[in-house]
DNA sequence: CAGGCTCGTGGGAACGTCCCCGCAACACTG
DNA sequence: CAGTGTTGCGGGGACGTTCCCACGAGCCTG
């Protein structure tokens, strides 16, 4: 392992020299310079990131929190978010919850002591909690608006209300909403955005719920959607709109024959199902990417102002789940 | 931040006294030792990692390498893995090379430089590589046995062989298989396995691919499939039986009615299919723990000796895509 | 030409921990 | 009682950086 003592010693200059001639190219002169970068390549040398951490007190790493790696949705907002900071030359620790906001509190307390900053993905913690915490390490939120804390949201709001038109274009008139866990911003959302619809264009919203968000939830709940005499679902995700769709092929309804299903986040899964899913696609690339340029900056400019917080837009993809409403 | 010099001060005694009570609890008198732990629980101190890498030359970190995090695949081997690190209070710092050798070559390198161990999910790098970078950074690879490098395998030629032998008993006689990545160490495994169980119990095997293993793949060959008049499909994956499956269903083939088709992997979306996919089921949770605790050893105790590869043995699941052979 | 700049560089403290070394106090041995 | 251990603890160097301070050389200004 060659450090800076050698190259310093190589090219005969002072380890404060090599150093600057690194991170502050324009504090030495050109020739020097020259010689150290020339130095550095002969030598192979690497700075090593564990002093320069102890020594700035950064540690040029980030965490992110997610409920659970199992739900598909996460790693596709992780990929986007290791390959945004690595660009920045940031690496990422990866924690997992189990959706145990116990152990999202004590993940996020003990990371903080070892990174900069933490992003904390649809976090199951209280508000007051999250506040408490972001007091102590630098935190940003994603699918979850925290007054105070900087955050990006995956917009589903207007995807869920483009579908509703579209589907209510198609002559729809009854639908139901599958609930997701309860105290999800994203469940209201998505609620909110079909309920302000409904109203505006004048159809009907019956609810189910709510679930845990899972495929088995959908299966369940097949048979009861089914004699409910509604000809449009409109799922939390797609996971319960998967199940939906396997229930209701069990229980002889046909998609989008009598009935058209929707889910929400668009996961790969969605465009393998037959009939392939519509479904709203949420911004997953973008918000993970974003996520960590957002966290960068409050690591940067200790910019006081108010707490930012990026909405990434939704999209509306239709696909073999959706169709006129029965006569 | 109360560092190791406040606990010190707080009940008298000296960093070095400090440092023993915690580390080395019996080179220190009892007495003296309850009183630092009183002091570090009420000043609430937590050593400085980094400090502690810089002194010791080891971060408590390892590096975790994939392929991709979009392949439903490897956030599971990862949840498993972050857990065992995390209860041998390692942290885990995550890697997606998007399938690029390149960068994996790169990603191992400037991990190695801040972890102390990296577990590579099946490597696209050649064995040389591998090797050559297995000689500056400690390395343990899942699903790739390197001669010289510990691993850590799921096998799947066994479940392969099950499968076969249940399709078999159930009357089939004409089978194909859909290759995988041509040089991947699994596709000669499972394809390994069916080849054996045909000579064994005389059954034809023919073959599609190689593919690149995705779910298109398998659509684009289910028209192919049908022409062939096979009764059963052994894919490489779940990626490419889903496809299969959802293609032979636009053709108009029934299955399991006239064919039977069985993936590998046991992917969460297996389950979800319609109808649901019979796989073999690898062991992906068993094999993230096994290889992270792999590499800790490593780590650990400089053992000589050959390095040690380890098996987690597969189990086939019947599902409804298996059936009997038509008549 | 004395005083002030700027520029390029070196010296050395600091970051927080671990760990080797030394030393005092005491107990045991013969 | 001298010699030899053992036990418990403190001092201080080392890990590899960064960064503040100081300092000499050269240049400008009045």
């Amino acid at each position: 392992m060659t450090t800076i003592y050698d190259v310093a010693e190589y090219c005969g200059v002072s380890v404060s020299t090599v150093s600057r001639a690194i991170a502050a190219p324009d504090m030495v002169r050109q020739s020097t310079r020259r010689r150290v970068l020339e130095a550095v390549d002969k030598l192979g040398y690497q700075p090593n990131r564990v002093a320069r951490a102890l020594s700035t007190g950064r540690t040029r790493s980030i965490g992110f929190v997610v409920p659970s790696l199992a739900n598909p949705f996460f790693p596709r907002v992780l990929k986007a978010a290791q390959g945004a900071a690595r660009s920045l030359d940031f690496a990422v620790l990866v924690g997992d919850t189990d959706e145990d906001p116990d152990a999202e509190a004590e993940l996020i307390t003990t990371m903080g002591r070892q990174v900069d900053g933490v992003v904390v993905c649809a976090p199951r913690l209280a508000d007051k909690d999250i506040l408490r915490l972001a007091r102590e390490v630098k935190i940003v939120c994603v699918n979850r608006p925290v007054r105070g804390v900087p955050g990006v949201l995956m917009d589903s709001a207007a995807g869920v209300s483009e579908a509703a038109r579209y589907l209510h274009g198609l002559g729809h008139q009854r639908f139901v909403y599958v609930n997701g866990p309860e105290r999800s911003w994203s469940n209201g959302e998505r609620r909110g955005a079909l309920g302000a619809e409904a109203e505006r264009l004048g159809f009907e919203v019956h609810e189910l719920g709510p679930v845990s968000a899972k495929f088995e939830d959908g299966v369940a709940l097949a048979p009861e959607i089914a004699r409910m005499g509604v000809s449009a679902v409109m799922a939390y995700n797609d996971l319960i709109a998967l199940g939906v769709l396997a229930g209701l092929r069990q229980t002889g309804v046909e998609v989008p024959g009598q009935i058209s299903v929707v889910g929400v986040d668009d996961i790969m899964m969605a465009a393998m199902s037959t009939p392939a899913l519509s479904t709203v696609s949420v911004a997953k690339d973008e918000a993970g990417a974003a996520a960590v340029e957002l966290l960068l900056e409050v690591l940067e400019g200790e910019r006081r102002g108010p707490a930012r917080t990026l909405r990434c837009p939704p999209t509306f993809v239709r696909r073999q789940s959706t169709g006129p409403a029965p006569a």
